[in-house]
RNA sequence: UGACUCAUGGUGUAAUGGUAACACUACGGUUUUUGGUACCGUCAUUCAAGGUUCGAGUCCUUGUGAGUCAACCA
C-alpha cells in the first residue's frame, strides 16, 4: 500500500460514491468495446487503460466486447489484431470475451418488447425523408406518417424485416420518443436497419442489424456493466441510453463520459490514418511512425511507458492536447530502467592509438545495464584503431567542451583514458585521423593512473565493428495539430523527414540483438531492433533520443 | 437560433467552502567512467463582473470564450 494518497479523478469519485451507497453490492464492472473495423491507436490505449485500471483499482473486472453491429465494415482479422494489442499492453479480460453479435437474439426480443409497449414503430420513409423530418437544432422535427401504426402492424412488419421480406433501406425500426426533443438523438432514433450482408460471426442468419444506440447500452446491461466509460462525444447519447434501460426495465448500467486524449503531432482519425497508408506516406499500419499500437510497439515504446503516459495525462472532461514531451519523458523513464547499453558510432572519425600494439586486442567488460543490479555484462573488443563520433573531436575546442581536442584527455567508456597528440587532415581540410596515446594503467575498473578526464566517449574497434542501419524517426507531421486547420489539409503538414536512414558501426555484441528488447546506444538514443532486420543486416529504430543538455559549439 | 459539456501556470491534472499542489517543459545548480540517470532550486492569486459567506478556484446569477450534436457509422 502506498502511504501517499493520490487524489481521485471524477470517475473514481463516482465509483467511490457508488461503493459507499452500495449501489451494486460492491461490484465494479467495466468494458472496453472496440469496433472490429480498424487498428487500435493511442486514443484507444487511453480508453483501455481507464477501463481496465479503474476496475482493477476497485477490485472489479473488465470485459472485452467487440461492438460488431455493422457487418459491412467489420472483419475477423481486426478481432485478432485488437486482442493481440490489448494483451501486449498488459491487460487481461480473462474469459470475458464478448461480442455484441452474441446478443442479436436478445436485442431482437428487446425491440419486440418496445413495439409491444407502443414505443417503437416501423417507418417506410426513405433516408432523406427521415433526415428532413428530423428538423434542426433550432427547430422541432416532424412526426413520420408511419408513426402511429398499430402494434400488430408494427410487429408483423418488423418480423417481415427480419425474415428478409424487404429490401435494404426500405424500412427501419424507430424508437418512439419525442420529435420535439431539443436533443436530436431523442427524435425517434433509428434502432434497426435492413442490411442483407454477411456478418463475420453470425453469417447470414440476420438481415437486420441493431444500431449503436440500441446495441451498446443493452449489451452493457446484459453484461451487468456498472460503469460504462466512454468519450465525451457520446454525451448526447446518454439520455437515450437511459431511456432504453428504463423502458426495457433492465440492469441499470451507467454511462460516464470522459474527454478523449489528444497528443501533439498525432492524429487518430481512422480515415486519415488510412490515407497515409494508401498514399504510401508510411509503409503500413505498423509503420514505426504511426500512432497505432503496432506502430508505437515497433518504434520501441514499452507498454509500461504507454500505461504510465496515460496515467500521467490524467482523466477529466475538458478538451486537452497532451505534450509530446510528456510521452517521451515516460518512455525515457522506463527505457532507462530496462535498456541494455551498447556502443554505436554513427559518424565515424578514426582514432589511432599510437602506443598500442599493432595486432593486439583485448576484450573489455561492460555492464549490460548499470541501472539494474541483476543485469549481466558483455565483452567489447578494444584495439589500436577505433572510431569515435566526429562531433567528439574539435580541432580548436571552446573551454566548456569536455571531449577530445589537441592535448586533451578523455575516458573511453569501459576502456582507457586517451590523450590526443595530433591529427591529420585530408585535402578538403577535414580531419581524417586523430592520433592518441593511451594510459595503460587507466583501464576501466582498475584505474591507478590518477589522471582525471572530464569527458567520456563511446567508441567501437574499427576491426571488430559491424555495420548496421539506423532509422531515425521523427514526428509524422510538422504541426502539433495537423488536422485542426480549416484551410489546410493535414497532409500538407506531412513531415518528409519523419524517417531518415543512417548507417552506423556497432559493437559486435549487438549482432545478438533481440526483437522486443530495448537498447540504449550510449550518449545517443534508445533503439529497438526492427522486424525488417536479417541475420547479417541489423536495422534499429530510434525510439527516443537521450536528453541533451549541451548544445555544442 | 436550440440543447448539452467545459473553463486553474507553457502543457496536463489536483485542491471535495479554510494557506492553489503534483507531473512534464524551460532555466539555474550538485553528483556522475553516458553532457544520460539521480538530486536541489526558480517559474500562476484560478476567463470576466456581480452575489452568498467570517472565508469562494470551489456555491448562485449574468456574461465571455471553447467544444459537441441533425450517418440506415460506432
Amino acid at each position: 500500500m502506498e502511504d501517499k494518497e493520490k487524489s481521485l479523478n471524477f470517475i473514481e469519485q463516482i465509483i467511490v460514491d457508488d461503493l459507499k451507497t452500495d449501489k451494486h453490492q460492491g461490484n465494479v464492472h467495466t468494458r472496453f468495446p472496440p469496433e472490429p473495423n480498424g487498428f487500435l491507436h493511442i486514443g484507444h490505449i487511453k480508453a483501455i487503460c481507464i477501463n481496465f485500471e479503474t476496475a482493477a483499482k476497485y477490485g472489479g473486472r473488465t470485459n472485452l466486447r467487440f461492438d460488431d453491429t455493422n457487418p459491412v465494415t467489420e472483419d475477423t482479422s481486426y478481432v485478432e489484431a485488437i486482442q493481440k494489442d490489448i494483451k501486449w499492453l498488459g491487460f487481461d479480460w480473462e474469459d470475458r470475451l464478448y461480442f455484441a453479435s452474441d446478443y442479436f437474439d436478445a436485442l431482437y426480443e428487446f425491440a419486440q418488447e418496445l413495439i409491444l409497449k407502443g414505443l417503437a414503430y416501423v417507418d417506410d420513409s426513405t433516408s432523406d425523408e427521415i433526415a428532413s423530418m428530423k428538423g434542426s437544432p433550432s427547430e422541432a422535427g416532424i412526426e413520420s406518417p408511419y408513426r402511429n401504426r398499430s402494434v400488430e402492424e408494427n410487429l408483423s412488419l418488423f418480423r417481415g424485416m427480419k425474415n428478409g421480406d424487404f429490401q435494404d433501406g426500405s424500412k427501419v425500426l424507430r424508437a418512439k420518443v419525442d420529435m420535439g426533443a431539443p436533443n436530436l438523438l431523442m427524435r425517434d432514433p433509428l434502432i434497426y436497419r435492413i442490411k442483407h450482408a454477411h456478418h463475420h460471426r453470425t453469417g447470414d442468419k440476420w438481415c437486420i442489424y441493431p444500431m449503436y444506440d440500441f446495441a451498446h447500452g443493452q449489451s452493457d446491461s446484459i453484461e451487468n456493466i456498472t460503469h460504462s466509460l466512454c468519450s465525451l462525444e457520446f454525451i448526447h447519447h446518454r439520455p437515450l441510453y437511459d431511456w432504453f434501460i428504463e423502458k426495457l426495465e433492465i440492469f441499470p448500467s451507467r454511462q460516464i463520459e470522459f474527454a478523449r486524449m489528444n497528443v501533439e503531432y498525432m492524429i487518430t482519425s481512422k480515415r486519415k490514418l488510412l490515407q497515409l497508408v494508401d498514399n504510401g506516406l508510411v509503409s503500413g499500419w505498423d509503420d514505426a511512425r504511426m500512432p497505432t499500437v503496432a506502430g508505437l510497439r515497433r518504434k520501441g515504446y514499452p507498454a509500461a511507458a504507454l500505461r504510465a503516459f496515460c496515467d500521467k495525462a490524467g482523466v477529466a472532461k475538458r478538451e486537452n492536447l497532451i505534450e509530446f514531451d510528456l510521452l517521451e519523458s515516460c518512455v525515457r523513464d522506463e527505457l532507462n530502467r530496462v535498456s541494455d547499453r551498447a556502443m554505436v558510432v554513427v559518424n565515424p572519425l578514426k582514432v589511432i592509438i599510437t602506443n598500442y600494439p599493432e595486432n593486439k586486442y583485448e576484450d573489455l567488460e561492460a555492464l549490460d545495464n548499470p541501472e539494474d543490479e541483476n543485469s549481466g555484462s558483455h565483452l567489447i573488443p578494444f584495439s589500436k584503431e577505433i572510431y569515435i563520433e566526429r562531433e567528439d573531436f574539435m580541432e580548436d575546442p571552446p573551454k566548456k567542451y569536455f571531449r577530445l581536442g589537441p592535448g586533451r584527455a578523455v575516458r573511453l567508456k569501459s576502456a582507457y583514458i586517451i590523450q590526443c597528440e595530433g591529427f591529420k587532415k585530408n585535402e578538403n581540410g577535414e580531419v581524417e585521423e586523430v592520433y592518441c596515446t593511451y594510459i595503460a594503467n587507466s583501464k576501466s575498473g582498475e584505474d591507478v593512473s590518477g589522471v582525471k578526464a572530464k569527458g567520456t566517449l563511446h567508441w567501437v574497434s574499427v576491426k571488430h565493428a559491424i555495420t548496421c542501419e539506423l532509422r531515425i524517426l521523427d514526428h509524422l507531421f510538422t504541426d502539433p495539430t495537423p488536422d485542426s486547420h480549416e484551410d489546410r489539409n493535414f497532409l500538407d503538414f506531412y513531415n518528409k523527414d519523419s524517417m531518415t536512414i543512417a548507417t552506423a558501426h556497432m559493437e559486435p555484441w549487438l549482432n545478438k540483438a533481440v526483437l522486443g528488447k530495448h537498447y540504449q546506444f550510449m550518449r545517443n538514443a534508445y533503439f529497438a531492433l526492427d522486424q525488417d532486420s536479417t541475420d547479417d543486416h541489423k536495422i534499429f529504430n530510434r525510439t527516443v533520443a537521450l536528453k541533451a543538455s549541451w548544445g555544442g559549439k
